[in-house]
DNA sequence: TTAAATTTTTAGTCTAGTCTAAAAAAATGA
DNA sequence: TCATTTTTTTAGACTAGACTAAAAATTTAA
């Protein structure tokens, strides 16, 4: 297979991720808007994609990806996540300074490098947002038992796991106020008015968070408190 | 200034390497030849960076790197020696096989990720070919007092502080023959049949090398034996 | 000094990737 | 159901960066 270009790398690894919600068809309107382009260019783009088997695509009916597009958008994810994940391990970036650069490195071709650079970072097994990290072959290791925070049970213990990495303010929010991987906090109200809930972090202090917020945080059961 | 494209940054390259060589003009057909193209598309690229303030172009006689022209070019050789620095010391790749990753690396563009680098790299000096490493400002340390192989004295000794890396043979040729930086030699004899020359390496064997290979090696002497 | 050779530029073409505007298909809902 | 709205595709245009072929300028050397 010839070398894709960065934008259809990156037409690859939006369909992945869009399809990974839904499991279905993924359409051209929601790729327009992730990929901020016009659903036109989105229509050529899918048209050449599918000419070089990389999507399976219908006219009018959207498309999803073929094995081999997503064995490709894999490894693509694959080499983002070990770069953020070097950036914050090895040259001491905050979390939310590491996706735009590794918007850039993930498209470097070279095997060796990725793959010597999955082994200096001791085959990391999550990202820095704790997004898992597809080995050499193309597999992933999702995390079980792994729920939202705005789901998790009052008057639970929780420990945060996944944050959603798409929007800087919120990394910001989270660095601000100790929210970050690892830690553990107590759920204790829901307000249904505003649909925000507080918690307080373990050993420290209580929070209100608002619905956007509990929404983008993922978190594990650790007990009942 | 916008953001310069892959392309524009490689002209820029190779414009200072050209003209570092001769310290003059140079020419169209010069930079078609290092960048494997065409003279007319040479000709269409000068026009535009001529526009942007980046190179001075005067039809028919060449062209050479403005002060702005030349800042970015210096920043590029940065990222590309750092690059290979980190991969021979961090990713422990052989230094034949840095060259190409970081012809793709060098367009990265973030100053944070470069001055990181270069800090987690210890502010190395050199690459691994022995070439000198500008700093965050541009500077460049050339390395003093340094020679061609091939015009060192007869019974001298010397050491090994840079090899050219345009030829990944000529890497593989010196790695196979220990001639690598920091090794040192005693020049014992040269043939004038075919420029060759035969040298020793100190604590080691005796070589006999071609002209191409002591005109791709610089030395610095040590000492008379 | 001038004719021939070489170098460089211009003119015109092509592809990739994007866009806008218009047309066509699909989805919605009264 | 069928008219209206929404989504998607097509048609046509533009830009960057490359190419070939032909024209023009420069250099070489007889
Ligand atoms: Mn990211
Ligand atoms: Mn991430
Ligand atoms: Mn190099
Ligand atoms: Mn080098």
């Amino acid at each position: 297979m010839n070398r894709l270009s960065h934008s259809e790398e990156n037409y690859l690894k939006e369909i992945f991720h869009l399809s990974g919600l839904t499991d279905k068809r993924v359409s051209t309107n929601s790729l327009a808007s992730r990929l901020n382009s016009k659903a036109s260019s989105i229509t050529d783009m899918l048209q050449k994609l599918s000419d070089k088997k990389l999507v399976k695509y219908v006219k009018y009916k959207g498309c999803d990806l073929t094995k081999e597009g997503e064995r490709i958008a894999i490894q693509i994810i694959r080499k983002h996540r070990l770069w953020e994940t070097f950036l914050v391990s090895k040259l001491s970036f905050g979390w939310e300074e590491v996706h735009d650069v590794a918007e850039q490195l993930e498209h470097i071709d070279s095997a060796k490098l990725i793959d010597s650079l999955d082994r200096f970072l001791n085959y990391p097994k999550f990202d820095p947002h704790g997004d898992p990290i597809p080995d050499k072959d193309g597999n992933i290791v999702y995390r079980k038992s792994k729920i939202k925070l705005i789901d998790a049970a009052v008057n639970s213990r929780v420990e945060i796991v996944r944050v959603n990495e798409d929007s800087l303010a919120l990394l910001k929010f989270l660095e601000r106020h100790e929210l970050t991987l690892g830690i553990e906090l107590y759920v204790l109200e829901k307000f249904p008015f505003d649909d925000s809930l507080s918690i307080r972090i373990v050993g420290g202090s209580e929070i209100n968070l608002s619905k956007k917020v509990t929404e983008s945080i993922a978190v594990k059961f650790i007990s009942k408190i």
